[in-house]
DNA sequence: AACGTATATTTAACCGATTAACTTATATAT
DNA sequence: ATATATAAGTTAATCGGTTAAATATACGTT
C-alpha cells in the first residue's frame, strides 16, 4: 500500500480507503480513486488478509469440524458448505475429529486461535462438553447433521424421526411385517430408531429382537453377528433397514460373502444416497437427504450469527423416500 | 499478553519470549518462566495466530485446491493431507475448483492473500497457465494426483503407466485378448492409456476400436454409447478396463440397466478402490493407489519447500493390483 | 472580509504478536 | 581496581492493514 501511495503521491490511508471500497463515504475524489485502483492493478497489489483480519477482527473464515472428511456424506456436505461460504467470500478451514472428543477440543482451539469468525461442527458421541465449550466461548456456532440435546446452539439436521417413520410405513404398505433395523448406538441417530419403533407399534408388529445395535468400535463384527441372527429361520424377517450407509455397505457385503439369498425375499432399505447405488441390482428403498440445502442453510445461519444475530435457529429438513 | 505481563509484573515481551519457547535462548530465568506459563494458563491465554502470522510471515497454513472434495478419492486424499499437516501443526484451507481453471485462479489469489505458506493442487485440464502462475509467485507448490508436463514444480503421483501395464498384463495372463479401455480424454491420465497400449502392442493384440474416449462434459451419454459399441457381437471383448472409478460406476450401472450379461464372459477392471466395491458381486481387478502415502508425501515435500528447500521433488508411487 | 460548510485528504493510533538491539546488574577474570 | 563476560530482562520498531479524528482547501453566503 505504501508503494502504491508513493507512486500516486498520496498517503497510505487514501489507498486503503479506496481499496476497501470506502471512497464514496469518505469523499475521495473520483480521479484519485481511479488512479489508485489502476496503480494497484498495475503493481499487482493483493491485500494481506492477515493484517486486515488483525485490525478488523474479522477473518472471513469459518472452521468446519467433521468426523471424517473421507466419508462420502461429509465430503458432499463440506462441498456444499465450501461453495456457499465461497459465494459470500468466506474461506473454509477443515479439520477431522475422527469422532474423538479430545481431538475436537484441540481443533476448536486451533480454529479459535486462527480467529475464525464461526464454527460448524458435526457433534459426535460424548462431545457434549465440547459443544458447551464452544458455546461458552460465545463464538458463532452451528451444529450440523446431528445435534446434542441440551446444548444452547443452532443446528441443521434431517428430521430423522419423520424420515424413519415414512420409510417404515412405506415398507409396511408394501406388505412387510417383520421389518428389522440395524442401528448405531448413537443418541444423535435416535430419531431413526424412534420413528421406526412408533410405526411398528402403531401396527402392532414391533418386536425388540428385530433391532440390532452396532458399536462403533467393532462395527464389522457386530454387523456380521447381527445379520447372522436376523437371517435365522425363526426370525423370518421380510425387510431390513440399515441406519446409515456405512452399515448398509458392511451389511450387504457380508450378506453377499455369506451367500445369503435375499433378493426376492427381503426388502432392503437404508439412509443416505451414495455412489455405490450405481452397483445395486436389487430393490432398494432409501432416504435421501437434501444435502445441498442442508449445507447452504448451515452456512446461512452461521453467517447471520456472525453478522450479529443472537437468534438460535434450529432447522429441520425432511428427507425424501426413493426407490431403486 | 499485556494482561499477563501486568499480572506478573514484567514487560509484554518477556511474556512473548516465554510463550513462544524462546526462554532458554534469551535467558529468561526459570522462576519467571514458570510464573508466566502458569499465569497464562490461568488466564486462558491463547495466542492470536493472525498477529503472529503477520509478524513472522508464516501462517502455518496450507491451501489445498482439489477438483471436487465430494469425490471419494479426493476426500480420502484430503483426509490424509489434513492429518499429516495437523501432525506438523499446520492447518488446511480447502477449496474446490470444479475442474474450472478460472475458479482455480481465483482460489489461488484467495489463498495467497490469506498468506498460506504453500499450496497443494490437483491440476486439471487446461490449467497449465494456472500452475505456471503459482510457480511465478514463487510460493511453495506441489501438484498431486496429476501433473502438468512442462511445469517447473514438484509433484506426487501414481505411476499410471506402470499400473496400467501391470493391469493389462494381468488380464492377458488370465487369457484375455480383446481387452477394451474406457478412458477420459485428459492428458493427466495419459499414462493409463499408454501402459495399456504398450502391453497390447507387445502381444500384438492392440486394436484401436477397443479404446473409447469419454468427454467430461457428456460423461453419462458417452459411456452409454461406448458400452453399446464395445458389447456389439463383432467386437467380442473379453475384458473391460475403466480408467477411473467414476467411469466404472457409470459403466456398470449402464450395463446393469441395459441387462447385459457380462459376469462370466467379460472381466472388469478399474482404477482406484472405492466404498462401492462392497457391493461388487462379480470378479473385479483393480489398481489400488497408496493414497495415504501419497497424501503424506505431498505434505512432506511441501513442508520441506516451506522450510526453505529449493529442490523440486517428483515422486512416483507404484500401484498394486488387487482382485475381488 | 469573515464565516460556515462541504469536499478531499492526512495524521496517528491501533490490532497482537515478534525480535534485534540495548540496558542493567551481577559474577568472574586479570 | 578494572575489564570482561554472562544473565535477565526491557525498549522500540515492525508486520500490513483500518479508521476516528484532525486538517487543509475550495466554495458559497451574507
Amino acid at each position: 500500500m505504501q508503494d502504491i501511495a508513493d507512486r500516486v503521491g498520496v498517503s497510505r490511508c487514501a489507498v486503503s480507503l479506496v481499496l476497501s471500497g470506502k471512497a464514496k463515504s469518505t469523499r475521495i475524489s473520483e480521479g484519485l480513486r481511479r488512479k489508485i485502483i489502476d496503480t494497484a492493478a498495475e503493481m499487482n497489489y493483493t491485500p494481506n488478509e492477515l493484517a486486515r483480519g488483525l485490525r478488523t477482527g474479522q477473518t472471513k473464515t469459518i472452521g468446519v469440524i467433521v468426523a471424517d472428511i473421507s466419508n462420502e456424506f461429509f465430503g458432499e456436505l463440506v462441498y456444499h458448505i465450501q461453495r456457499r461460504a465461497m459465494a459470500y467470500d468466506y474461506s473454509v478451514i477443515i479439520t477431522n475429529s475422527n469422532e474423538d472428543p479430545d481431538a475436537m477440543l484441540r481443533e476448536i482451539h486451533l480454529l479459535v486461535n486462527r480467529q475464525v469468525d464461526g464454527i460448524i461442527m458435526v457433534p459426535t458421541n460424548n462431545s457434549l462438553h465440547v459443544a458447551n465449550h464452544i458455546v461458552s466461548l460465545s463464538i458463532p456456532f452451528v451444529q450440523v447433521d446431528r445435534f446434542l440435546p441440551g446444548v444452547d446452539a443452532s443446528y441443521v439436521i434431517l428430521d430423522n424421526f419423520d424420515a424413519s417413520s415414512q420409510l417404515t410405513e412405506k415398507l409396511y404398505r408394501q406388505g412387510c411385517r417383520r421389518i428389522a433395523m440395524v442401528r448405531h448406538e448413537t443418541s444423535a441417530l435416535n430419531g431413526r430408531l424412534e420413528g421406526y419403533v412408533q410405526v411398528m407399534e402403531e401396527h402392532g408388529i414391533y418386536d425388540s429382537c428385530l433391532v440390532k445395535n452396532i458399536d462403533y468400535s467393532s462395527e464389522a463384527d457386530d454387523v456380521r453377528s447381527a445379520i447372522d441372527e436376523l437371517f435365522k429361520e425363526e426370525v423370518s424377517i421380510d425387510a431390513l433397514i440399515f441406519q446409515s450407509h456405512e452399515l448398509f455397505l458392511l451389511g450387504i457385503s457380508y450378506i453377499r460373502t455369506a451367500g445369503i439369498d435375499f433378493k426376492n425375499r427381503i426388502k432392503i432399505a437404508t439412509f443416505d444416497k451414495i455412489e455405490a447405488f450405481a452397483l445395486v441390482d436389487f430393490p432398494l428403498t432409501y432416504v435421501e437427504q437434501p444435502i445441498g440445502e442442508i449445507g447452504r442453510e448451515v452456512v446461512d445461519i452461521l453467517l447471520s450469527q456472525i453478522k450479529g444475530s443472537n437468534e438460535i435457529t434450529q432447522k429441520v429438513f425432511k428427507g425424501s423416500i426413493n426407490e431403486i
